[in-house]
DNA sequence: AATAAAATTGAAATTAATACAAAATTAAAT
DNA sequence: ATTTAATTTTGTATTAATTTCAATTTTATT
């Protein structure tokens, strides 16, 4: 994991959304930071427990919990058992390869708000998934056909 | 439940998705058609055991998996434990009201599907997900409010 | 240093979904 | 019609992500 923030950054960072800075909030916002891979909880335990080896799930879940309450991060619910976190909470559509299993980012644009202009709901926020074939599973799907 | 559906036109409908008729698919299908409130297998279970006192979830799960298979149903996956599954499996975006619970259906223009013009992916499927507060449950609020 | 508040842990409970073999039903073959 | 095979349904056990919650540990306050 490549360090690219300091550990006055992380804690300012959790204070300007209201949280309380510890160690396991620090570690787990580093985390997310520096591996925008839409990590589950579990992911981030099983790389954690490394550097913090009484680290317990329950404080995973717990800090997530409230990273997702202050607004730190958002949810992905894709079609699978477990939730992922994104800690980029602005307005973007996910995809995730069949084949692979990556989840990629990717821009939406306005025009798609124009659902809000329906008079039938108040709409608090909007996810977007999709689900299909990456390029670089595509390629190698083709170099093996031919 | 109001009766819209004959046997034989349920039959049919199986048959035509390359389903084999059984009492229990024609009942889940005949569910399906007639509540269209995106309900869980859990839904299906509690209304069918009165007419099937003998079914077993399992049963339901078979059931949805074959339909989801032949294209029958799709599921939404929303921030929820539980898998909902809808018989509509045209492109639609969804809503589902934090207060009321309810999911509804809203129209998605084909704008939306600019996104396919990417070439980083092939995009087989799209779920939009909208999150919010429904007019009824809006109203009430403003109502008490006052 | 003593006390209170907050954070973390660990074990147990919950629960949607899955696995799978046995039983029951339906279809095909004799 | 009876036997045999194929399919469907059931019931039990298992899995695994998440939740609950009381006990312990850490941090902040007096
Ligand atoms: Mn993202
Ligand atoms: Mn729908
Ligand atoms: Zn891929
Ligand atoms: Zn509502």
């Amino acid at each position: 994991m490549k360090m690219t923030y300091t550990i006055e950054q992380l804690k300012d960072y959790l204070k300007k959304h209201d949280i309380k800075p510890s160690t396991i909030r620090i570690k787990v916002l580093e985390y997310l930071l520096n591996n925008r891979i839409h990590p589950t909880a579990d992911d981030i335990y099983q790389y954690l427990i490394n550097e913090i080896p009484t680290l317990s799930k329950t404080s995973i879940y717990n800090t997530l919990d409230l990273f997702l309450e202050k607004g730190v991060v958002s949810t992905l619910s894709l079609k699978e058992k477990e939730l992922r976190y994104d800690i980029n909470t602005y307005l973007h559509g996910h995809f995730k390869c069949e084949v692979c299993g990556k989840v990629y980012d990717f821009p939406v644009t306005y025009k798609i708000l124009d659902v809000n202009e329906s008079k039938e709901f108040t709409i608090k926020s909007i996810d977007i998934n999709a689900y299909g074939i990456c390029k670089k599973c595509n390629e190698k799907i083709n170099k093996e056909e031919k």
